[in-house]
DNA sequence: TATGAATGAGAATTCATTCAT
DNA sequence: GATGAATGAATTCTCATTCAT
């Protein structure tokens, strides 16, 4: 998870003659697209937006680079159309969340894939830095959004109450912990943390969604 | 013996007569060291390694470019050398961690500043992709272990103890709780947390302090 | 706080309208790759490695400087190419000695070339400073040994013989003159050596070659 | 006709601090400015003029860059400066020829010596590759006509003689030759020549300068 | 639709040189 | 006289992008 972008050059390869006899992609536009939206997400969500080259991208998409221009237009167009598909991704992740159980469960059950690449590597990569582009902030400000509503929600109050406001920021402390979790557990080896499976997490994320949520 | 190659450079001719009057940096090597580190640690925190230019980085130092290859090498080198820099600000501003309360307190605090450059910010630099540099990585872990340690030790219990790696995950939660606010705030509007004070958010997070290492 | 990398690279814009139509090199690599390699033999042979600019051998040769990093990774692998191509022509220019009266006329027409660009030049930049280079220098060695073994056994007695290194000895003093003779008209106007044709250089090398090699 | 200068960039030092504590030459501007001509005629001679750079000689000096400036006004005086000095060895080392005989054991003990440092080397240097310098350009084909007008003196009919050319046409070969055992010792390994003595030289050479110059 | 050749803009780094002490 | 700090102009190399096939 996590994302950055401090990859350093010390990975480059030759980017010459690979013995492939070009095995001349099934000529699909629609495969092709999602191919390379699949291949930049994962790059971007790791490496960071700078750090990635679009010819990384092609490569591991397995297709030609100038089909990077051809369907996104640019890298920024590729980076942008990467933001919707992961917001979606994300929402569904979280999207059925009723009583504070629960969500201490998917919480713990979401850090714990965490190490592997998933959705929260993505939702991590949205909250990596401005990148300068207006509406990756406005998305990425959404998404954190809906999520603490939802979360202040499934405390049983509504939001808006006398109070809403301490309990949107409860709320939040909570999404903080989860991206915490993620963060450390996609970038460093921190035991007993690193290889914590959800049922080792279940029991201390239930106390404490139930204190910053329970009002207590 | 022979060698040679001696055509001239005849292209490079004296630098001259550039309209600027230059202001002429006081001469201090030590204080420059001091403006190239300080602003690579900021813009690397900021942006990543592979966003930052050099160039920035001396600009905002208001030194010259060449200078960084002078005192650190490279760009990689004066990575490297923000990283003990920003491992020692952290130790010490996380340093005096006694009961549970205190914790809290400095989490809060710790958070509250995050907004604006601060220790936090390199912590999570620290955090953010392997970079691909084994020291880097080692130096990262150390602090980060060295930080939960001292937060399972303040709960009382010796870290060792029966529990003692229960007690340990705890403590990185309480740790993953403390990044997820600093990078929250750092990076995004989400209100009401964006602007909370270290009062608003002391209450709720001594709460969670005490839930999590206080066993219960 | 935080890092990462997203900044985008907003100063990159599209590099569009520049005045020129741009000639649009033949887009044929393996010609380009020639006309990158014949280009940079000439640079390196009449200035030396350091003095070569990539961006000079890249004019020269009509095509873009980054081709030079496609076809051959870098100045220093573009070097490392011209090496083998300069042993081949050497190789062929020096091909069938076979009496000594031949070998005189060969060096003879061998030196009146070599003020134009021809293959004693670069026979000359293989010998001139051993660069570093492990491979560029068992090559250049190779070279000179075959040469001179030759020369040897085209003197009529195996260089093995009794008396075999005496006339090994002899065989690379003729192989200096030739040297010489090459370095003297390709840098200099000395005359009357530096317009002396073919003809003129006959005579008074067989008889250095037949003194060298006739054992006399 | 060649040149070189291929000396690679792997040789880079960390230019950082070294523990010296400045030794704080003996301000002697006069041994200063000897130092350093020393140093750069060594260097302009083993690399070529491109590939050396001011550091390295005035590390090898032993003295402070920007005495070059001081001293020999840019690294382009410090070479012009090398030259005459070379000149003048050069001349004195090849002073004194009056028989063939003479010339011969000359040449021999010269080439003998050009292994290791010697005026030889400064003489390729003077040779090889323009340089784009005009003064220097005067300077080399003065040198080297001066030697090849005393060679045919040498051989005991004036040089203005009918058949002066084409005594001067050997003499210059004569040259040729020695330039080009110079040049082959100095760079290569090519064994038996690298390492034979002044007397395994004279009796070949002896034989040669006979042939070229005895007319006959 | 897909490919690989070609391009131009910039990024890091090197280096001769100039100042202030 | 001597030193080390600072500067600006290249130089090599990378990379997103465009074109021709």
């Amino acid at each position: 998870m996590t994302a950055s972008s401090t990859s350093r050059p010390s990975t480059r390869e030759t980017p010459a003659s690979s013995g492939k006899p070009a095995p001349q992609r099934r000529r699909d536009a629609a495969n092709t697209r999602r191919l390379l939206l699949d291949a930049a997400r994962r790059r971007f969500a790791t490496q960071g937006y700078a750090a990635t080259t679009v010819r990384e991208i092609a490569d591991e998409a397995g297709v030609n680079v100038a089909l990077i221009s051809r369907y996104f237009d640019s890298k920024e167009g590729l980076f942008e159309a990467c933001l919707p598909t992961s917001v979606e991704e994300v929402g569904r992740a979280a999207g059925t969340v009723e009583d504070l159980t629960q969500i201490a469960d998917t919480i713990a059950r979401g850090a714990a894939e965490s190490s592997a690449e998933g959705p929260h590597q993505i939702m991590l990569m949205l909250l990596l830095r401005p990148s300068g582009d207006e509406r990756a902030e406005r998305l990425r400000l959404g998404v954190l959004r809906g999520y603490s509503e939802r979360l202040a929600s499934a405390a049983g109050r509504p939001a808006a109450d006398p109070g809403g406001d301490a309990l949107m920021l409860r709320a939040q402390l909570v999404l903080a912990l989860s991206l915490g979790m993620a963060l450390l557990r996609s970038s460093t080896n921190l035991e007993p943390l690193a290889s914590a499976t959800a049922e080792d997490l279940a029991e201390p994320l239930r106390d404490l969604v139930n204190t910053a949520l329970a009002g207590r």
